[in-house]
RNA sequence: GCCCCCAUCGUCUAGAGGACCAGGACGCAGCCCUUUCAAGGCUAAAACCGGGGUUCGAAUCCCCGUGGGGGCACCA
């Protein structure tokens, strides 16, 4: 792979939520810039007023933060070549689509909305393709100067040549080639000063330096109008890559509002911000998204860094890929596996303290490592381990009668298990597992007979972490005191 | 309707004409381990969309078909 340093670009535009998509398109430019030692900034696509939405911009922050995408230029905090939000570049949109007009490739368009939408409704109905019809395309330059002047509404429209064809290259899917005449001439910058799409990235992807777009595969239809934009200046087109869509988990049909509410009655959510809330940390997540288009031949369990060192640009896929949660589930659950002791002890510590639990660190220290294994997500720590840091619990009486046993033998059990306890100087795993086997030797009753009404007595729950382990961690002294009151329920229940 | 893109196990993918009776991962099934739940180990089932070419040889290149997806705004 060519390791040439480059300049690329997440653009997101702050009109919803950050969701799976943006954060791919988000880590692959950012992949690429780090693997080649190049630079990675964010742009915010803010061109269209009426969809702009308060707040999105600070979650694209905060998700990308999170997720450990770090950008070297954007809106917060600057950069050599800002601003980096479209909105306070109106005067650089103005000037370049004028200066399109001048070298003959765009012409002002006077044009109403409602002149347009008639032509429409007219071409549909005479089953023609939706087009502009160039009412205002030949117009005569001074003319059409002086309107302007004259203070008459107007747009910029790219003027598209009615003849031949241009030929663009993606780099996932070799040269693309399409007849200009299958080419509308397109809006550039709008009656309201502010640049379309086409022409605010194109000048933006120049002006910043961009040599790698990567982006979503919805622009490809308009990969023809933006490379004759970026001639009709004389630039040099930046290399294009665009990244195939997301699809439902079945398969059938993109991703979409309602399937993300579906996806949320599963406990499951394609928003970022969602997904800390859910107990996803972003190794996991991360390694989920970069999966979903780039594929490695093994040892797919990858941190950032090692996505860095192995990112290849070339080898994406362009195929749609459908959206699989069970997958990140299992890599969350590898991330936090191999998370370290204070690492993941830090990570689930604000879990218990949401639940008004009193926290010893030194505790959860010893808790930590007995439970990692065992979480797929963050607040899993919770049904594992929250009862460590309970004074008390209280087990179900019938879940304290052993399978296959009365209440009264259950009793019995537990007395005899008391006693065996007791005579330790400290309950440990070496200490207290050979007597207790004896015992069940002896008794004739299987290990999970015996076991489970202790593990129910002292963590009053059915499922919990290995159950020596744990009544070292508890104590002598409260095991004790758990396997009496667990003797009294079961007495009562006679 | 018109334009464009895509096509390997159920899913994500490896595959750059011979190294492929197609490899990995998730999920699924079985077994082992086992005091619960996990984790881990082992085993299994599971795919080159169809049809034509090109070539000594095609998952890989070309054409057609089919299926899927995207786009046709003064939205991005």
């Amino acid at each position: 792979m060519d390791l040439q340093p480059v300049r690329t670009r997440f653009a997101p535009s702050p009109t919803g939520r950050m969701h799976l998509g943006s954060a791919r398109s988000a880590l692959y430019p950012f992949l690429l810039a780090r693997r080649t030692g190049g630079t990675f900034i964010l742009r915010i696509e803010d061109t269209d007023r009426k969809r702009f939405v308060p707040g999105a911009e600070e979650e694209l922050i905060e998700g990308l933060r999170w997720l450990g995408i770090e950008y070297d230029e954007g809106p917060d905090i600057g950069g050599p070549y800002g601003p980096y939000r479209q909105s306070e570049r109106r005067e650089i949109y103005h000037e370049h689509a004028w200066k399109l007009v001048e070298r003959g490739h765009a012409f002002p368009c006077f044009c109403s909305p409602e002149r347009l939408e008639q032509v429409r409704q007219q071409q549909i109905a005479n089953k023609q393709n939706p087009r502009y019809d160039g009412a205002c395309r030949d117009l005569d330059p001074d003319e059409a100067r002086r309107r302007v002047r004259a203070g008459e509404k107007y747009v910029i429209r790219f003027k598209m040549p009615k003849e031949g064809s241009i030929t663009v290259t993606d780099l996932l899917r070799g040269p693309i080639t399409t007849d200009n005449a299958a080419l509308d001439d397109s809006v550039l910058l709008k009656s309201d000063g502010m640049p379309t799409y086409h022409l605010a990235a194109m000048v933006d992807d120049h002006l910043m330096g961009i040599t790698h777009v990567i982006r979503g595969s919805e622009w490809l239809p308009s990969l023809p109008l933006h490379a004759h934009v970026l001639r009709g200046f004389g630039w040099e087109e930046p290399v294009f890559v665009h990244l195939s869509v997301f699809l439902k988990p079945s398969g059938k049909g993109k991703m979409s509002k309602r399937e993300a509410a579906e996806a949320l009655k599963d406990g499951y959510s394609i928003f970022i911000t969602d997904m800390k809330e859910l107990g996803y940390i972003p190794e996991g997540v991360l390694n989920w998204i970069v999966l979903m288009g780039w594929g490695v031949p093994e040892d797919d369990i990858m941190t950032l860094d090692e996505m860095i060192a192995r990112f290849d640009i070339n080898h994406l896929t362009p195929s749609p890929a459908a959206v699989n949660f069970a997958k990140l589930d299992h890599f969350n659950g590898a991330h936090i596996r191999r998370l370290p002791t204070e690492d993941l002890a830090a990570r689930i510590k604000p879990y218990f303290l949401r639940e008004g639990l009193a926290v010893d660190d030194d505790l959860l220290l010893r808790i930590v490592p007995l439970i990692r294994e065992r979480l797929v997500t963050l607040d899993d720590c919770l049904p594992f381990a929250a009862w460590f840091f309970r004074e008390t619990v209280t087990p179900k009486p019938e879940e304290l009668v052993a399978k296959g046993l009365t209440a009264a033998q259950s009793a019995e059990v537990a007395r005899r298990a008391c006693v065996i306890l007791e005579a330790l100087p400290e309950i440990t795993p070496a200490l207290a597992e050979p007597p207790l086997r004896a015992y069940v030797e002896q008794s004739g009753l299987s290990a999970g007979q015996v076991f489970g009404i202790l593990r129910v007595a002292v963590t009053g729950q059915t499922v919990s972490p290995p159950l020596f382990e744990s009544m070292e961690i508890v104590g002598k002294e409260k095991v004790l005191a758990r396997l009496r009151a667990a003797i009294e329920t079961l007495e009562a229940m006679k």
